[in-house]
This record gives structure tokens, C-alpha cells and sequence, in this order.
DNA sequence: CATACATGAATTTTT
DNA sequence: TTCATGTATG
């Protein structure tokens, strides 16, 4: 290791200066052409796209663009909610407004409200979360293995991100299991359209097929669009990369215009479609693409970027790219042995709390995090320290000694707001109320709370529906319905009918959150929905925790109707929405209020969910082999395949290493449980690798060295873009 | 139809 | 060790 001649002592300025850098400028400035940001971690990435969207809406050459124009996407609501937030910053609410900023799913569900009647769907058609996909496939398979309909899901999630048809798959499928999995889908998709409903991956892949064969929609929107950012690049998917294309022109027809930030460092969701194909793709793609790297971390301390850079040079590149920084060197980076998962965690919190009672006045660069004014100054505080770990369950002892030592923490990535069983029942109702086919949501609304309707009525009625080709809804009136059911039955259902229908006449005509939060209360009471609470949970307290939760949703889908006019940064949100406009976003925005709270507390994440997020202290923990990477050994996959996955994994590893700023520690467990028995744990392959000395290929000179790597790495860029060109 | 108990399996996650 | 699913019983 190069020891810089001096430190950084005192407080140090981490964040980017106030002007951009050369690469920074090169980016944003790049009007007349494609262009990929290749953005290290802590370069600075958002600044550019803020900067570009503020570029391209003063006058200019390739600039000079209306709001509306300008569409920059990204892949989850919250970094599309930040990124409004800092575009507001930059070039004020006013300027900021008819911007689309949304996610890639969003868009797709505004594609689709706006023209989907071009392949035959409804305006109003419902989304259907996780769950119902997984209900919808055990019906479609005939299976009551939900596991089963778990894998299949997972199937045809992948086959879909392809842009693959049932047809296509069942052709290309290499075993039974893949040929039944095509069948399934093939009968999964025949229930979609006949609920007029879509999955998740039907927000990309159906803008797809709608803009390739109408000539005239696509064309709309290709006019539409002045320019196209995509944030976090790497992680399209082949749909996302065809609906970019879709949206941009091809480059022949039209100059495309795109803007693509991505880091291939970064890449760590292969596992779900996402394919590094599409950075390969670009150039060949696109021609005058124009590549800048940002290579400037504004982030971390040199040994922390030292230890990041030996990691992901074992792996292979795309593109040449190699991180600096300004910043000293800072702390060693501390690789610490845990006798177990309670030893590691206890090593944990003693350096937790060591480094909080230093108070960073020992950290060389570790430079005081502003403080929101209450820790007084030099102190660092829970916020500053995250945890990191490859899998979820690995929280939990880190949890108990955390809570041992008084120590407030959050675990991000646990049971979201939104899977609790509570909202999930009162959002079937919201979307039953958009769209009366929505099979699943009538399925879910229809028992919650119990109204005597069993599953020998429903399944009677399923299959009337089923012959005469209806929807449940729809089938609930029909005249010949006394034929298959009982009156009883049949009145039961009339009964639900005129309720749904009554709430969705009320829902239309309620605008305003005062009237909203009314009619939501009212109904709720109507259908005894917190007698059906206290009913289902043998504990009252748990029973009044999920009625809070209920009466938070209230507030929140209240909030949405607008109304109150709140004012935020400049603006007013005069907005006012009936309540079945807010429900026919629902399945959209619901992840919005996810935005966690600000609270002064320590982070407990994985690695995957702490993607794109910095805190000055970082602990990676459990950094094993078998763990990070994950077990390798004893999988039916090609050589190839597991040099790939070896690969992701180790991308991982530096995700996890460029999260911390001042401190970086990296644990491994000498045992480790697993099951019920615990095994020698060995320290994982990247520790070996972060701790090798720089110098191997001795005497050669840094240059030199650097050179050699340059032209290996040129070499097999040029062998990828090869075997891409074959394809 | 719902509850209680036993048995088995255990990456990563967003929309 | 926990969680979730499946079966048996009231």
C-alpha cells in the first residue's frame, strides 16, 4: 500500500465541490449523440443526470427542450421521488413541472393507460401484485403447490423479461419442467387478458409490443420524447433495453437521444434479468455513442477505494475504469475473526461503540458528518453506521446484541408496510372498485371480512363464470345464476355486488381528502372491518396495531385525493382527485410511501438493498466463502455459468466495500451455523483478494503495470463485442 | 371451517 | 432457529 506523505487532519469536505469535473461536464454537455455515463461508485452520477435534464432545458443545439420532453427513468420509486426532489433544487419547482421522472414500470403503465387499446386493453385494466400472480399460476397449473407456483412465477417472470412468447418458451425449453411451465403460462396469459389485468413484467413487455406493431403509436411517442435518461443502467433488463430503444428510434430513423448512467461494477441483479448484454449491446447499437467514464470518487478514503479496486479487478471488463480520489488515505480497512455469529456480532457493537466514543477525533479523513444540530457537533451518530450482510436472515443476531447494548437500529428490507395483510385486504377492494374483472381482488374482497361465503359458493361460482366466460363480477348478476347456486348463496352475493358497486358510484363523486377520509371510515365501519381485525387475532393489542396501520392507509390514500393545499419547496398541491383516481394508481404508488424515516438510528441492510446508499461507518459482515460468494459448489450449472455468478458475487463485494466513507471493517466467522450443525467457516476469497499487494507482476512500473491491464482489458472488450456481433 | 401441531426447508428484490 | 405449509381434529 502507498502511503500518501500526509493526512487529512480536521474536518474534510466528502461531498462533490460545487462545479462539476471535466468527465462531469463532458457528460452533461453531450447533446448531439447517445451517450453512456459510465459512473463509478460515489462519482457523482446524479449530479450529472440533474445537470443534464437542467442543460437540456435552456436553449441550444440538441437542448432547448419543454419539461414534458424530458423523461428520465429509474428503476424504483424512491430513486425517482430524490431524483424530482434534487432536479426541484436545481432548477426550481416551476421549471421542474410536466418533467417525467418515473420508474420503468411506471412509464409502461402510462403507455398502456394512453394508447393499450392499440393491443386490445382496456384504459382501466387492474396490476396484479406478487400474490395474486402466484394464485392466478396454481390456478392456471392446476397445482395447490404454492411452491411450485413460486418457481413457476419465477419462470416466467424471466421469460417474459426476455420478451419470450408462451410459444417461443415452450420451443426453446430444455426439460419437462420448463415445457410445463410454458404451458402454464400459455393458460396464465389467456387469464390476464380476460381479467383485463397485467403482472409487473407486463408493464414492460406490453409498451413493447404495442409500440413495435402500431407504427402510428410509436411514432407519437417518439416525437413526444426530446431526450431519455435512464439511471442505473446496468440493470435493464432485454425488455427495458427494447423499450428504450422503442421510445429513442433506433438511430437510423431519427437521431436517438439517450442518456445511459449505469456502473457494470455495479451489477448485482442478474439473478433477475437484468443482462450486462445491454452495456455490450450500446455501441453496436448506436455507433455515435459517445462513453464517458466518471472515475472521480467523492466518496471514500484511498485505503477504502484501494481495497474496492483490488477486488473488481479480478473480475473481467467491458470497459476500462479505475477509481481515485482526492481524499487521503484515510483508516486502514480493519478485517476482524469472529468465533460465531454471536462473537462477530459482539466484536460488532464494541466497535460501534469504540468509534462513537472516539468521535471520529482519531479517524484520519473520517470527517464529522454535518449533525442535524442535535448530537452537538464532533459526535458521530447511530445514523453513521450500517451493517451489511449478504442474506436477510443474518440480521437477526446482530439484532439481539444491538437491542444487548441500547443501541436504536432499523433493518431495512423487512416486512414492508405494504405486504401486511391489513393493506393488501383493502387494496383488493380499491382495485375491485377500478376494475370489477379483477378476478383476484374479487376473490380477496369477497371473504375479507367473512360474509358467509365460503369456498364452496366461490368455487361454484368460478366455474359458472368460467363457462359462460365472465368475470366473477360480472357473473354475480346473471340470471341464470340461481341454476348453479343456492339462494342463499346467490343472495349473499347479490348483496356483496350492490356494496361494491355503491362504494364505487361513492368513490367516483369523492373528491377532496376530507370527504375521502369520510367515505373510506364509513365503509369501513359498514363492512365491520375492525370487528373482523379483532376476530382474526387473539391478541387485542395486535388487533389494534393493524386497525392503526388501517387508519394510516386511510389518511395516506386521503392525502392523495389532495385537498388541503400543502405548501412544499414553492409548491402547492392543489390537485384534487377522486378517490377512485388515487385507487386506479394504487398498485404504482404504493411503494412511494416506503420512504423510510429519517430517524437517528444504525442501519441493518443486505447488500443488495443497500445498493446506491453511503454511511461513514461501515461493518460487512459474514464475509465467508459459502456466504459472500454464496456456495458456489454443488450446482447443476455450466462452468461458464458459475463464473459469471462468482463474478456478480464479487460485484457485490465491492458494492458492499464503496458504501462506506471514513471506516470500512470487514468480519468473517471462523464456525458458522448452518442448519443445525455448525461448520469451520473459511474468510471469503475477496478478503484474500482486497489484502493482495498490488505488485503482482513484479518489475513492472505502476504505469507499466497499468498499461499491460489496459491492453488485456482492450483485448477482451473486443472479444465481447465480438461475440455480442455474432449473436 | 378454523385451530393446533408436526414436519420440512432455509439468497439476493423491485415493480 | 425460525417460518411456512400440510394434516388432523374439534
Amino acid at each position: 500500500m502507498i502511503a500518501l506523505p500526509f493526512r487529512c487532519l480536521g474536518p474534510v469536505s466528502l461531498s462533490p465541490p460545487p462545479s462539476l469535473n471535466p468527465a462531469q461536464l463532458q457528460a452533461v454537455h453531450h447533446l448531439s449523440g447517445p451517450c453512456l455515463v459510465l459512473a463509478g461508485a460515489g462519482s457523482g452520477k446524479t449530479r450529472v443526470i440533474t445537470h443534464k435534464i437542467a442543460r437540456l432545458l435552456q436553449p441550444g443545439p440538441g437542448a432547448g427542450l419543454e419539461a414534458r420532453q424530458i423523461a428520465a427513468i429509474t428503476f424504483t420509486n424512491k430513486a425517482a421521488a430524490e431524483m424530482r426532489e434534487r432536479i426541484k433544487g436545481l432548477v426550481g419547482a416551476k421549471a421542474s413541472k410536466g418533467l417525467i421522472i418515473s420508474t420503468f414500470h411506471a412509464l409502461g403503465v402510462r403507455l398502456l393507460r394512453e394508447d393499450g387499446a392499440a393491443i386490445g386493453l382496456k384504459p382501466q385494466f387492474s396490476i396484479l401484485d406478487s400474490d395474486d400472480v402466484a394464485g392466478l399460476l396454481r390456478d392456471a397449473g392446476g397445482s395447490s403447490d404454492a411452491a411450485q407456483a413460486r418457481r413457476w412465477q419465477w419462470t416466467i417472470s424471466l421469460w417474459k423479461n426476455q420478451g419470450l412468447t408462451p410459444e417461443q418458451a415452450e420451443a426453446q425449453a430444455t426439460n419437462d419442467d420448463e415445457r410445463i411451465a410454458a404451458r402454464v403460462m400459455q393458460r396464465y396469459q389467456e387469464r390476464l387478458a380476460a381479467y383485463q389485468a397485467v403482472d409487473f413484467d407486463d408493464l414492460i413487455g406490453l409498451p413493447v409490443a404495442m409500440l413495435q406493431r402500431d407504427e402510428a403509436v410509436r411514432a407519437k411517442w417518439q416525437a413526444s420524447l426530446g431526450h431519455v435518461l435512464v439511471d442505473e443502467y446496468q440493470d435493464t433488463n432485454a425488455q427495458q433495453y427494447e423499450l428504450l430503444r422503442l421510445l429513442v428510434g433506433d438511430g437510423s430513423e431519427r437521431t436517438a437521444m439517450f442518456t445511459a448512467v449505469g456502473d457494470d461494477d455495479q451489477s448485482i441483479y442478474g439473478w433477475r434479468g437484468a443482462t450486462i448484454d445491454n452495456l455490450k449491446r450500446l455501441p453496436l447499437d448506436y455507433p455515435k455513442l459517445q462513453v464517458i467514464a466518471l472515475e472521480q470518487n467523492y466518496r471514500s478514503t484511498g485505503n477504502i477505494l484501494r481495497a474496492a479496486n483490488k477486488v473488481i479487478a479480478a473480475n473481467p471488463k467491458i470497459f476500462e475504469k479505475k477509481l481515485w480520489s482526492e481524499h487521503g488515505d484515510g483508516e486502514p480497512v480493519c478485517v476482524v475473526e469472529g468465533d460465531s455469529e454471536e462473537h462477530e456480532a459482539e466484536r460488532a457493537v464494541s466497535r460501534i461503540q469504540a468509534l462513537r466514543a472516539q468521535g471520529g477525533a482519531l479517524l484520519g479523513s473520517g470527517a464529522p458528518v454535518p449533525t442535524d444540530g442535535s448530537g452537538g457537533g464532533q459526535g458521530i451518530e447511530w445514523k453513521d453506521f450500517a451493517i451489511l450482510y449478504r442474506a436477510n436472515h443474518q440480521s437477526r443476531v446482530f439484532e439481539q446484541k444491538l437491542r444487548a447494548a441500547q443501541i436504536p437500529y432499523k433493518v431495512s428490507g423487512g416486512q414492508s408496510y405494504f405486504d401486511r395483510a391489513e393493506i393488501k385486504d383493502l387494496c383488493a377492494w380499491l382495485r375491485l372498485l377500478v376494475n370489477q374483472d379483477d378476478d383476484p381482488a374479487f376473490l380477496r374482497a369477497v371473504t375479507t371480512p367473512k360474509r358467509g361465503i365460503g369456498h364452496q359458493t366461490l368455487a361454484s361460482l368460478g366455474s359458472f363464470a368460467g363457462q359462460w366466460k365472465t368475470s366473477l363480477y360480472e357473473a354475480l348478476f346473471a340470471e341464470s345464476l340461481g341454476t348453479a347456486l343456492s339462494a342463499k348463496a346467490v343472495g349473499s352475493l347479490h348483496e356483496f355486488g350492490r356494496c361494491v358497486n355503491d362504494l364505487e358510484y361513492r368513490a367516483r363523486q369523492t373528491v377532496g381528502g376530507e370527504d375521502a377520509k369520510a367515505l373510506l371510515l364509513g365503509w369501513l365501519k359498514d363492512i365491520g372491518y375492525e370487528q373482523h381485525l379483532h376476530d382474526g387475532e387473539d391478541s387485542a393489542k395486535l388487533a389494534a396495531a393493524r386497525w392503526g396501520n388501517v387508519l394510516d392507509f386511510v389518511d395516506w390514500i386521503a392525502k392523495r385525493c389532495g385537498g388541503e393545499t400543502t405548501q412544499e419547496a414553492g409548491t402547492f398541491e392543489t390537485e384534487r382527485k377522486s378517490v377512485l383516481e388515487v385507487a386506479q394508481s394504487i398498485a404504482v404508488i404504493i411503494s412511494l410511501a416506503e420512504r423510510g424515516d429519517e430517524r437517528n438510528v444504525l442501519t441493518l441492510s443486505t447488500l443488495h438493498a443497500a445498493k446506491g446508499l453511503e454511511w461513514p461507518h461501515v461493518l460487512l459482515v459474514g464475509v465467508n466463502e459459502g456466504l459472500l460468494p454464496f456456495k458456489l459448489e454443488d450446482e447443476s450449472l455450466s462452468v461458464e455459468a458459475l463464473a459469471q455468478r462468482l463474478e456478480e458475487e464479487r460485484r457485490l463485494m465491492y458494492v458492499g466495500i464503496t458504501r462506506a466513507r471514513s471506516t470500512l471493517a470487514v468480519s468473517w466467522l471462523k464456525r458458522r451455523k448452518r442448519g443445525r450443525e455448525t461448520v469451520a467457516g473459511a474468510p471469503s476469497r475477496f478478503i484474500t483478494e482486497m489484502k493482495l499487494e498490488e505488485e503482482r507482476a513484479p518489475g513492472l512500473s505502476p504505469r507499466e503495470r497499468l498499461k499491460a491491464q489496459r491492453d488485456e482489458l482492450a483485448a477482451r472488450a473486443a472479444q465481447a463485442l465480438a461475440t455480442t456481433a455474432e449473436k
